[in-house]
DNA sequence: CAAATTCTGGAATGGATGTTTCAGATAGTT
DNA sequence: AACTATCTGAAACATCCATTCCAGAATTTG
């Protein structure tokens, strides 16, 4: 019948959460977006939409990638103690080599409290961190490769809730090893 | 010679505070600010000056009163270990009860990594928060009110590291229970 | 090849943005 | 009370914003 899109949506969407993980929400403008999708803006509206359904498709495509990331690096390690331990320290590397700080840490303190839709998206990726850590926490309980507390529930809070307190940490001090330190005894304590 | 400004400055730079809280830097405008100052945009700029300039004097202000009330409240405790817990659960408090989550901490995800002098003022603010926890953390090692460790520089960062996640997870799941059953763990922890 | 359809680029849209201007009001000083 | 410096309010400013329009190019199907 007629002519096909000319880019590719998800390379498109993908350079737009560059911008958006640089820059925030309201710090991105329509031009910071289509200069570095590389097309026009009457394409984009045609296609994906407008700015706030372009910021759900790169938060989608965020969490989304992140979530494959992490069961790709989990999967083969067997003991639950160990790959809790991998998926504290990977957390600390990320931190501490990435040059931005998590996106969805950042539209969580910038728009999530008003916008249900983000929030949405947002909680999703949380929960599934949660499950997918809680798995191990009960088995490692389960194992009595963790004593330290039998609320595998809390304990898998605790331990996600560490993440964003670093990345605050790196953005105003910069200091790897003050994180290291605390990753370390967090990981000493759950090792009871 | 002439006559005097009219507005109490104090007061305006408390209101866009306020504004400067609830939207962030990049989502509000002059007009939000003047607006809710209940002042024109001409006598802000011939006092005050610019948008970043009054960002800069309402995150001042609420670091400075943040720091006043911490050391207003801890002084007339006298168990070092009993003015940390009190830190905590109150920063628990304002947490699940205040009706925007940090200023501090939306500001470092928002600007800091990019604006200078923002990142200047947060990191005071913290240090300010290290050096007021750890004095404690240091008196309760030496009287043997804390055990669980000696290192009292990474056991400050450690327990301070915990308020960022306390804000994301009441943004995103607005549970008080978890965060409250997460703060008695590290209560705990710190407790031996 | 022709027809039909849909995409693209550039310009245009109206409204919002941060900031400045300036005439007139105001209050401290003499 | 008069003078004078400075503040105030409303409007104006240029620029930037997100979004839309449309003519023409491109590509698929018959």
């Amino acid at each position: 019948m007629a002519r096909n899109v000319e880019f590719d949506e998800q390379l498109a969407v993908s350079k737009a959460m560059d911008v958006f993980w640089k820059k925030g929400y309201n710090g991105t403008t329509m031009r910071d977006l289509t200069e570095a999708m590389g097309i026009n803006s009457s394409s984009l509206y045609n296609t994906i939409g407008d700015k706030h359904e372009l910021f759900i498709r790169s938060i989608k495509h965020y969490t989304e990638t992140r979530m494959k990331e992490a069961l790709k690096q989990l999967e083969p390690i067997k003991s639950p103690l160990k790959a809790i331990e991998k998926f504290i320290q990977s957390s600390v590397y990320v931190i501490t080599n990435e040059p931005n700080s998590c996106l969805a840490i950042k539209t969580t303190f910038e728009v999530a409290a008003t916008d249900e839709q983000v929030q949405k998206i947002i909680k999703a990726d949380n929960d599934f961190t949660y499950n997918l850590l809680n798995g191990l926490v009960e088995k490692a309980i389960q194992k009595g490769e963790i004593t330290v507390s039998q609320d595998s529930a809390m304990l898998t809070d605790y331990i996600i809730n560490h993440f964003s307190g670093w990345h605050e940490f790196f953005i105003i001090h910069k200091d790897k090893n003050r994180i290291k330190n605390m990753a370390s005894f967090l990981i000493k304590q759950i090792n009871q």
